[in-house]
DNA sequence: CTAATTAAGGATAAAAACATCTTTTTATTA
DNA sequence: TAATAAAAAGATGTTTTTATCCTTAATTAG
């Protein structure tokens, strides 16, 4: 549903929501060995949500990226708008143009319900909101993609 | 969510389950035609189906694809086990391989439900249910990817 | 039997997604 | 000020998905 680019996206955002503050930056390499990430893919990618105000970053030694407030304040959403785009969200499962309650496709009962929610989930909750979450649960959540069970 | 691919093989499905049967076979031209799907993809995805068990065909002067009974008991599941395989569903939304109701990632209790249910309902329904749907709800249902309302 | 028609099969091409590498710029600190 | 650390920028390569084309095989109609 999402890309890779999206997926690593959002992990990232958490992992530095969780990890980083304006006194603790944390590098792309570093992020991308936490997160078992491709490094320069990864970079790549947070020079992009650098540049789409969705993380903060600054150059030189005991430099990189974190996530301020105005950050924190971002959602779900607008990750997947900035590095997906919004199309596949809007679009037909079945990839009709013409699909809608009036006019749906044969899956749409199925499908439009839960895309309608996520959605909702997806634009209300921020990513302060979501390490809240995580933090209340108590449970230590892995960003990684990988069984870490067998140490 | 879904490859092209598989969205058109679904629609091809669908179309075939309305306009064809054994003694009215479709060729791939048509269909692609019909759907609005590039002509020489839909030939090699139906030959794919044909393979699968999917969908039936002959060779020759009025011959061409046709579901036969056992054909149009087979469900969406089905087609989507065949084109796309069942990875996409089984995996987590953010791409983590240790996912699940026990060490849920960060979007697990969002997306957890609706997945249940798309499953559920996919496996459920067969062609021949969903064509009953269709035919109940007296909506003639375009399968075409283009505005219809200009006409 | 021959010509026409249509699926089957396989080779090729184009586009997008995924990933890497190299150079430049900026900031820190020694 | 010089060395260093890290992001920024952009060129390049690989893989997957999407799509096309050409040849072969089978079937039917005439």
């Amino acid at each position: 549903m999402l890309s890779n680019a999206c997926k690593y996206a959002i992990r990232s955002l958490l992992y530095l929501a969780i990890h980083s503050d304006e006194t603790k930056k944390i590098g792309a390499k570093k992020v991308a060995e936490e997160l078992e990430t491709p490094q320069p893919f990864l970079a790549k990618l947070l020079r992009q949500l650098a540049t789409a105000k969705l993380v903060s970053s600054t150059k030189g030694p005991n430099g990189g990226f974190f996530l301020d407030t105005k950050n924190r304040k971002k959602s779900v959403w607008d990750i997947i708008k900035s590095i997906d785009g919004t199309d596949k969200f809007n679009q037909c499962y079945l990839g009709l143009s013409k699909c809608d309650d009036k006019n749906p496709c044969p899956v749409h009962a199925t499908v439009s319900p839960f895309k309608q929610k996520l959605l909702r989930d997806f634009r209300d909750k921020t990513i302060e909101n979501l390490v809240e979450d995580i933090k209340r649960k108590g449970t230590v959540i892995s960003l990684k993609d990988f069984d870490t069970l067998d140490s």
